[in-house]
DNA sequence: GTGCTATACTTACACGTGTAAGTAATTTGT
DNA sequence: ACAAATTACTTACACGTGTAAGTATAGCAC
């Protein structure tokens, strides 16, 4: 009933253990030679046995676990699931399987997740932090050790990074709100922590000051639930004057800002335009379809496994730091501000 | 540079890495003690040092991994996640991480990732299966060997298994489809894998055969994306006479066949109702917001791993088959159907 | 003083693997 | 013909942990 060990297989070969081993992991370089009839055999036994490598004793014997560890901050939006995508794929690709843990917003947890993907001395970690400021301790551990861990987005000196290029990305959507004559523009920030798209929301700030247009009644902060995106956008509504168009942080808020104004009688874009940001999947097949700011969140994925397992070979290669490039992707939520 | 061990905390403390080892796992059971003073010594030399257990070595020797195995078909479907989200939570409070692996709608690389999670003896697998019937051998081999594995829908006899009630939320949703007056009902059965979704289609067959109302031109089989809804959907809008009402396999696919609905300048439910199966967080906010069976997904995962915890507890007890039930949620996509 | 028990440890083994170092037989080089 | 090299293995150790079994000291009863 119990599994067979590389013991097992080396008894019914009429080997010794060690041979089964070089013939599983066919030593290459010539130090070690096995004739092809003993190989089948041994081949033939583990066949025979159905045996199969106990992981932990691989990682234990080779300091290797074949595990990436990914935090997201939640499962709730499907951005951060395009990313886990792209990691997952990535890493399967490459032969590691993917330990993930989410943080349900809320600070204790995500601490207590770092931690348990620490214990396990996983081969490299990729972090996409709510909180990180509270972990500023762990980080700094994480980064003195050097072990492969890559930041989605934040930074902590010391780290590998990868960012979205939100910035620009929230740049050409003001611009071209602009373009369409908006001015009282609202922006629900609704993300479970200040910190998290931040980068959008002082971009929005910046543009708007610029020319005097800034409003902070319109800046709304909230949670990052659909109904908390419901809640906000309800209460712009309300405002008199109205805003002519809603910059929300992120698509999944936009829906239920979308939801809203639908809610009110009100219609995108001629009362009112909406717009989002990471384009995720749904946000083209939505009614109307949604402008918004597309970060390939897969390619944000991908681009953190990569720089795990570079890390992972080369220790000391200098610190990399890649942007992801953002785009405008204008749909049918937006159109021209209404005449007053 | 190197993470220290049981043994340099020994060293540290001026004790037997034993003795350590006891301190850490604190023996409940009177068969050694330790004096309050060493035992403070130690915890200080644990502090000191940073020491973390090492999870390989601990799995080796335990034969637990304290991690569960989740295997997915796709990470596009909301209603996945939303399963994974119960997975993940029940799991973390028990004191396990999760383990993600998804088949990509691929054969291959379902088996691949079965094996996968079966290599690392992982403590309990929940699997969701798409290709079910090509992995017999594997899946059998799983049930032999009385390991901790439920079944997410589908059977294998000798698994524990933790049903979708699809079966009694497709008859209400067609109770309630006639019930409106709607003959013409077609169905988009879109999936990876034909068994997947099966039951719902059943019921639907079953139910028009009844009456003499089935016309298998408007079951349309198509893949499981968005994109795949809209095309299915567009090519059905095209038919003529026109089904009055279209019920979709999920949620996710619902959304593309809204956005052809509105492509075509139709009405939803107007000319055309449409339905879902899921009730992924988003249908309440679409527009208009989705008339779809709920069922509780977040549940689904939480019993899941109260199955596994429990036959890794008591491997000899009898078979579990947990069924959650589903129930008809009305929203404003569905009305009476159209005179013709 | 002797025998017995309780306390507070330590010694020693096992978990399953990867691999360096050793060995015996065969082939090659000159 | 004999050393040297190659082939085809095997023996032996290490990875870090949990725990059964052993040991040494002290306390106590008689």
């Amino acid at each position: 009933m119990k599994r067979p060990t590389q013991a097992d297989v080396a008894r019914l070969a009429g080997v010794s253990r060690a041979t089964v081993s070089y013939v599983i992991n066919g030593r290459a370089d010539r130090s070690v030679s096995i004739t092809e009839e003993t190989r089948q055999r041994v081949l033939w036994a583990i066949e025979q046995l159905g045996y199969q490598p106990h992981a932990a004793a691989q990682s234990l014997r080779s300091g290797m676990t074949k595990i990436i560890g990914l935090l997201i901050p939640d499962m709730h939006n499907p951005h951060y699931w395009q990313i886990v995508r792209g990691v997952e794929d990535a890493a399967r690709a490459e032969g590691y399987d993917l330990l993930l843990a989410s943080t349900s917003l809320d600070p204790k947890r995500e601490q207590h997740s770092v931690r348990a993907l620490l214990r396990r001395r996983i081969d490299g970690l990729i972090l996409l932090l709510t909180f990180g400021d509270r972990l500023a301790s762990e980080i700094e551990m994480l980064a003195r050790r050097h072990g492969p861990v890559v930041l989605l987005g934040g930074q902590v000196p010391g780290l590998d990074v990868v960012e979205p290029g939100y910035e620009s990305g929230a740049a050409q959507m003001m611009r071209y709100l602009l373009s369409l004559g908006h001015r009282r523009i609202a922006f629900i920030h609704g993300v479970a922590c200040p910190t998290l798209g931040g980068e959008r929301l002082t971009v929005y700030r910046r543009v708007l000051q610029e020319r005097g247009w800034l409003n902070e009644r319109w800046v709304i902060h909230c949670g990052s639930t659909l109904e908390d995106g419901y809640q906000a956008a309800s209460h712009l509504l309300d405002c008199s004057p109205r805003p002519t168009a809603i910059l929300v942080v992120n698509d999944l808020l936009a829906i239920g800002a979308l939801r809203a104004v639908a809610d009110r009688g009100l219609r995108v874009p001629e009362d009112i335009s909406i717009a989002g940001f990471d384009d995720i999947e749904v946000a083209a097949y939505l009614t109307p379809p949604l402008t918004t700011v597309r970060v390939d969140s897969e390619t944000l994925g991908r681009e953190s496994v990569r720089l795990v397992l570079a890390r992972m070979r080369d220790p000391e290669r200098p610190l990399q730091h890649i942007r992801v490039s953002a785009q405008l992707i204008v749909r049918a939520s937006t159109g021209s501000a209404p005449a007053d």
